[in-house]
DNA sequence: TCTGACTTAGAATGCCTATTCTGGATTTGC
DNA sequence: GCAAATCCAGAATAGGCATTCTAAGTCAGA
């Protein structure tokens, strides 16, 4: 009697389980989850447990799955159409990731706590390359609208600029797992985000005070 | 008889077991690699193995504190007095740690690995978090000198553009253990490189391309 | 060559955890 | 209210792994 992750996802009495179970993988890593830790947190009974999902992996897949799900909607709904600017919904929508990470000392799910499952199941850690693709695209179309209103550094192409936020958002993702406060990490986003942007003359003035020597003369 | 990290790195005999058991951990994680695999691919008696090093723990303390002198030494002595220019050996440098990386899907074992048990053992994090800052600061230092030559981006400083990289470098990790190839890696790496860099006007024939409506004028 | 310390290979131990089983309680359909 | 199905709690089961033990083998020094 298996059931599928997509079984379990759509059932709606699972969804409470899953963000419960989700809630341990993220925190504390695949191994260091027991069924005991589950059966405690969703206040599931492990016999019910067994056989909703089929076991510890079957779990873990549907976690994945509804993390995926999740967050593609927030970046989808989020990117496709923003309303303040694609810049300040990529910051807006990285934040919130950002505070999500440092709630919980993790990183991201599917990229962290994924990878120690894909060691055994190469069909996992393919489904976590898609994601990270998935997202990159969402961000790269954010970055193609940020272009075409001539707000994109003119040194790199949406995709390249995609491509790096999202190795920003994971190296983000690995320090807060090491317990890199949030303050630093956002000041880290910020740093990518002002890199991404088109740059302006305003800026120079950080040069002069750090470099007074070779930009000493007044540039108003 | 317990015997400590320093002991170990300290003795010539146990270097190639430490290496040897660096690699099985870099690879695997500290979880995945069992005493057996140590054994196995160090030839050293289990027995041996527990007198020298006490146990799992301590092994695993001796081969992080081993990759720590390792990186530091690597990073000081291509950063701290770098012929071709400064940001010609952060491009050594990193590049040299992409190959790593990829050759092992894997991350750095600092930052993932030590991650993992750093969940124990608080002062394992902590020494997690200080290498981050060593290495953070050895770029810094090769930024700091990149600026005088005027070779920064003046949008940011030389810390800001450190923690960068840093970031940048965990995101390849990232990357890498979900199996993403080289030739990715090093785009993206090269991105990260370009927006550091002051910005050249050569760079916006890019901008050109990617958007002629608004940049068609021949720029030369 | 002999002795005593040290080393080895592999078996035993003990713990932890995923998974299954079981006998009793509870709910469901009517 | 009752029979059948379902669910529960906790006890077995089973396997993996770190660590320790043991009994035989090896080596150094005289």
């Amino acid at each position: 009697m298996t059931h599928h992750a997509e079984i379990a996802l759509s059932d709606p009495l699972l969804i409470a389980p899953i963000n419960a179970a989700k809630e341990l993988f993220w925190r504390q890593g695949y191994d260091e989850t027991s069924i005991e830790d589950v059966v405690c947190a969703t206040g599931m009974n492990r016999y019910a447990l067994y056989n909703a999902f089929g076991g510890k992996l079957e779990l873990f897949l549907a976690v994945m799955e509804s993390y995926f799900i999740e967050r593609k909607n927030l970046f989808m709904t989020a990117l496709s159409d923003p309303q303040g600017g694609p810049m300040a919904a990529i910051r807006e929508v990285s934040e919130y990731c950002i505070t999500e990470m440092t709630d919980r000392g993790a990183g991201c799910l599917m990229c962290d706590v994924a990878a120690e499952v894909g060691r055994y199941d190469k069909a996992v850690s393919e489904r976590v390359l898609s994601y990270l693709e998935e997202i990159r695209s969402a961000d790269e179309m954010a970055l193609a609208q940020a272009d075409e209103r001539g707000e994109l550094n003119p040194a790199i192409s949406p995709k390249e600029g995609a491509a790096l936020l999202i190795a920003n958002m994971l190296g983000v993702g690995a320090m807060a797992r090491n317990g890199a406060g949030r303050k630093e990490l956002l000041t880290l986003f910020n740093t990518c985000l002002r890199l991404l942007g088109r740059p302006t003359g305003a800026q120079s003035h950080l040069r002069k005070r750090r470099n007074p020597k070779t930009t000493a003369v007044k540039q108003i």
